[in-house]
Formats: structure tokens, sequence, C-alpha cells
DNA sequence: ACAGGATCCTGGGGGC
DNA sequence: TGCCCCCAGGATCCTG
């Protein structure tokens, strides 16, 4: 599932694939996404369009064209952007195939099931597109003070804050909660509880999580690779995600879980003290 | 207006 | 072995 930490991984590593290359055809596989790529431009690909660099955007991977074009992609449960030999072996679920040139090799894009997306923009678009997203600035941007007043704004627990993606852009259930594991708050806490040294708190271990994360090439847990067969190794490090029942690395209580958001999420019940006031019966202590 | 829930999608795993 | 059901969750749509 890729988030924050898994698709600057993947970018990182088609920047480097990409470079000097250029994109001189497409074919669709069989099945459409959730938004149809537009096959009316991909005669955009008649002629080369070089590589002119690949960043991301919260979870958004942009994918920069000469001549004011934009490969967008977001990856969303299953996805896999990766380049190959054009002649490996086709793989099931691809949906988009661009030809690279120099050389025989091809950028492919995956996706079992299918939350994921691929679109072709003008630079124009790109920007509309990320305007209407409303995202939130990056993690490593977001300060303390801005944290504060998106938490004093919201009515919502902090599980359901850091997931939001015009908060802060890119975290997703693993790193939300093992941030708040970090900074000992339950994610059932309502933002608008939070006090100012609790804040700064959850903003420093958010960048630390994520940080580290990054260094490992995100989390690999069943589907995520990145390249050709990179996994992530941060799953060696979880905390809590998907700890359930094991002791927590800090007091040795049993790890718990519980479903916020609409999300299954993983607390240790005693660093992580539950909120006086329950939230329904989703809190469990 | 806002928050929470249902929905999309597929493969894997548990229970019987 | 096979079948059914549940679970995973990013974004979006719907409902109260």
């Amino acid at each position: 599932m890729p988030e924050l930490p898994e698709v600057e991984t993947v970018v990182r590593t088609l920047r480097r694939q990409l470079r000097g290359q250029s994109i001189c055809g497409v074919r669709l596989g069989p099945r459409q996404l959730r938004r149809p790529w537009p096959s009316h431009r991909s005669s955009v690909f008649d002629s080369p369009r070089p590589v002119l660099g690949v960043s991301r955007r919260g979870k958004w991977i942009r994918v920069h064209l000469a001549d004011g074009w934009n490969l967008l992609f977001h990856l969303g449960m299953t996805g896999r952007l990766w380049v190959v030999e054009a002649d490996a072996p086709d793989q099931p679920h691809t949906h988009l195939v661009f030809d690279l040139s120099p050389g025989q090799r091809q950028l492919r894009f995956q996706d079992v099931r299918r939350f994921g997306l691929a679109d072709l923009l003008t630079n124009e678009e790109w920007q509309r597109m990320i305007a209407s997203e409303h995202l939130g600035p990056e993690p490593f941007d977001l300060t303390a003070e801005q944290l504060w007043h998106k938490a004093r704004a919201s009515r919502r627990c902090l599980k359901a804050i850091l997931m939001d993606q015009s908060v802060t852009a890119g975290v997703g259930n693993i790193y939300a909660d093992e941030a708040l594991f970090e900074a000992r708050l339950h994610p059932g806490r309502l933002g608008r509880t939070l006090r100012r040294d609790e804040v700064e708190r959850l903003q420093i271990a958010l960048v630390t999580v994520l940080r580290r994360a990054i260094e490992c090439h995100g989390s690999t847990i069943r589907t995520f690779f990145y390249g050709e067969n990179g996994r992530g190794g941060y799953q060696n490090e979880f905390r809590v995600y998907q700890q359930t029942g094991k002791p927590c690395p800090r007091c040795q209580a049993a790890i718990r879980r519980t479903v916020l958001a609409g999300r299954s999420t993983h607390f240790c019940p005693r660093c992580q003290p539950a909120p006086r006031r329950r939230l329904g019966r989703a809190i469990s202590r």
C-alpha cells in the first residue's frame, strides 16, 4: 500500500532509470483503470518525448516530459511502476506499457486492484489537477504551527486528521499509526483536545518515522516493489502496525487493534492513553 | 458544513 | 480440495 515513503522510493528509482530516456510509444492493457487513459492523446508519443524529470507530490507521481506533457500516476493500493527490458515476461494486470529509447526498455504500470490511476496531462492540466486535490504541505514542510491550526479546527480524531491529504500530503494508514505511537498519542484523541506540546511531538514523530521509512525504501507487506525486484525494509521496524497482540517495544503491553475513520488502527493501550471521553464504541482502551 | 460510512477492486487466508 | 466469507485501504461518493 504505497504511501509517501514507498512513492518516494519509486520516484527516486525512476529518476535514475529514466534519465536520458525518451518515451516513444504506449500500449494499453485490456482493462480500464478508474480513470480511462486518454487514448486520443496517445499520438503524443508518435515523436519521442524526452523525460525531463520525475517528481512526487503527496502520493502523486509526475513524469515531466518535453513539450509541455506530463505523465501522472497514482499507485492506489497495489500499483507498480517500473522499468524493465522489453523482452521481460508479460505480467497480468499490466495496464500501460511505455516504450523507451534509446535502448530496448519499457516503463510498465501494473495494478492488480485497479485503484490506481494514470493520465497524460499538459502542464496547465497538471497544475489544475494538483490544485483541485487541495493537497496540504508535504510532511517535511508541515510546521507544528500549521498542524496545530488544522488540529484545533477539526472535530475529527488524530488518525483521520493525519490521513487527510489536505492536512498533509502523503500519509496513509501505516505511517499514521506509527507516527502516533512515536508521539505517544492515542489515535482516537480528538484533534481539538491536543496541547501545544503534543502537537509538536506529533509533528516531530511524523517526520522522524517518514524519514526512517524512506531510508528503508518503504514497507513491503505483500505487494510493494520498486524497480525490478526491490523490496522495502521498514516492515521490519513496525512498532504497532499489524502488531496486534505483540508486546509494545516500549512497555511490553499488548498492542491493540481497533477501527477508526474506517481503517484498522493499531496502538499501545499503555503508551498511548485513551482519551477520557470515549468516541463511540470504536475506541477500546 | 462536516464527519462517517459505503463503495470500488482483487487475491490471500481462515474456517468448515 | 473447494467453497464461502472476510480483510487489506486510497480516493470518492453518499448519507445523516
